[in-house]
DNA sequence: ATATTTTTATAGCCTAAATTTATAAACATG
DNA sequence: CATGTTTATAAATTTAGGCTATAAAAATAT
């Protein structure tokens, strides 16, 4: 049994293609065969049911493959250990970010990590919270920035910044004259909210006092980005809530409905995240330094009281 | 970087030797000095100091070491899922035992063992519970008998059987007369103890009420064996305690200073432990069950209250 | 200091294993 | 039933792991 032999495992499980996973791994499709099938000889079990298109893992096979992950991220480990001992940062990184975070935190550190660490190499994906948990699992991602607490045992967080909401209230809405409101006084019944799956949507329900009755909704709409929300909130569609740092970059004449929260101001919890395994550590504090770093200052709330809309355990 | 390579750095580290390290491994030296160095290169690390003799490890190389012993120990588990998945119990097991457990329970169980799982070659070494306890984490031994609990983190416990505890008396002692004696009469200063280091000694000094007073003894003998112990309370030196078990093999004579417990009897906890990976388990539940099944009646204290020495937390 | 033993590294060779190309077989799809 | 897709097999090639022999280095004995 070779770690190579593992590795080829957890790309045709992943695959369920034996030709697409050669690819994967830079050989050719009979390699892969013959590897595994020599492998599934030695254990004398069969990991892979090849009579069902597309091919799937038999019983045991699944529980090869959980193991067979575990052997080849902790072998990985040995060249980060390396690393780490000669302070090296580099390689490699994969990054998600989730998207209501990513258009405005991307900007402001980007260009000043890259300067500093200019041997790694950041590939940053745009994926939702979901997405980012199975993919730091699975090993497809280093590390995301995400809301938070997430309460997953497997991963591991720490916090970045804590990013107050803001109100966006149209001329028209009901709270529009007050100058500053309170959280008691939303309700979701008139807010528009991110699509689903977003976490930014979880975070704001979790602020309302009043959960959002789905059977007698006159319309039922969730965009995708924060400009077409700020659009439609325009319509008079109703109110909508924007993580601070959206708000910085709005045009002025926009800039009158945002209505800022009495203290204790609500706040989503902004962490990077990552597998508790604690790969490449040395980039994920190069990371949290560097947008620590820029984020202060960038907050104007710090010194206000704030409170987190996800439940800390 | 192979399993190989990390098993042949283990061997190394473990003997600070490459010659012997080789042996070991049923490899020649020049293999394991080139598949190290070869090891080294790619990671451009030096692993071990050869200019110290007997060879040292780096500061990495210690760290590549924890990290090599995991992956190998890993991997080994998924022969283990297969053997487990198929039913088989088989192979290689090495079993530790404390020398006050060894001579009374293993000539109970080992012929019932040995014939129910002939596949299994059991390997038994008699171990003190420090030993046990570091060969369980380095991978030498797969499981070990011993009081418990021991309260570490990596070592899961599997309880099974509590062995109470019987005083010998020898004539002239103090408490001779007395037929049945109570916990509280105990005093640590006037009892024989096994030698430091054997867990029974632990069990027994937490039982007592008053701690022995180091310093104003007027001997102080800790002995190795049970048969031993009992000879020195025989010539006056005080009286002991003795494991239940031990109690059915001593001859008519000396079963007149047995003094059993008033109930609740104090007796010891006695379980089968492992590593919490969890390694080789369907060798481990086979132990469990022979062992359970010889045990069921071999005590007679079966329906007696009973208090554990040890501490439960 | 020099010889001897012990230990690790190097060189060259051999064998086994991993990978490739080419091709066949099995399977699904139109 | 023909065609495209996918996996398995065969033979050739390259690579890697292992061995023997031996050199070099270090420790120990003379």
């Amino acid at each position: 049994m070779t770690i190579t032999q593992l590795y080829y495992v957890l790309a045709v499980a992943e695959n369920q293609n034996f030709t697409k996973a050669a690819e994967k791994c830079f050989v050719t499709q009979p390699t892969l065969s013959m590897q595994i099938q020599k492998l599934e000889d030695q254990l004398d079990v069969q990991i892979f049911d090849r009579s069902k298109k597309p091919i799937e893992l038999t019983d045991v096979g699944r529980k090869i493959v959980t193991q067979a992950r575990n052997i080849v991220n902790e072998s990985y480990r040995i060249q980060d250990i390396v690393d780490q001992q000669k302070g090296f940062i580099g390689g490699e990184f994969k990054l998600g970010i989730i998207p209501t975070i990513m258009p405005t935190l991307l900007p402001m550190f980007l260009k000043n990590f890259i300067k500093k660490h200019p041997k790694v190499k950041l590939k940053i994906e745009e994926l939702t919270t979901e997405e980012i948990i199975t993919r730091i699992k699975d090993g497809h991602l280093d590390a995301a920035i995400a809301a938070t607490p997430l309460e997953d045992e497997s991963i591991k967080e720490r916090v970045l910044y804590f990013e107050p909401f803001v109100s966006y209230i149209p001329k028209g809405h009901r709270l529009h004259s007050s100058k500053k409101i309170d959280v008691s006084d939303l309700d979701i019944n008139d807010m528009l909210l991110l699509e689903d799956g977003h976490c930014f949507r979880d975070g704001v329900i979790n602020l309302c006092k009043v959960f959002k009755d789905q059977s007698d909704e006159t319309f039922q709409l969730e965009s995708g980005s924060i400009e077409t929300l700020i659009k439609l909130s325009n319509e008079g569609l109703g109110m909508t809530l924007l993580p601070y740092l959206h708000t910085l970059d709005i045009n002025d004449k926009e800039k009158e409905n945002l209505h800022y929260f009495n203290e204790p101001s609500p706040a989503r919890e902004v962490s990077i995240i990552y597998h508790k395994s604690e790969l490449k550590m040395q980039i994920i504090e190069a990371l949290q330094d560097v947008i620590s770093g820029i984020i202060r200052g960038a907050i104007a709330f710090q010194n206000v009281k704030i409170i987190s809309p996800l439940p800390k355990k």
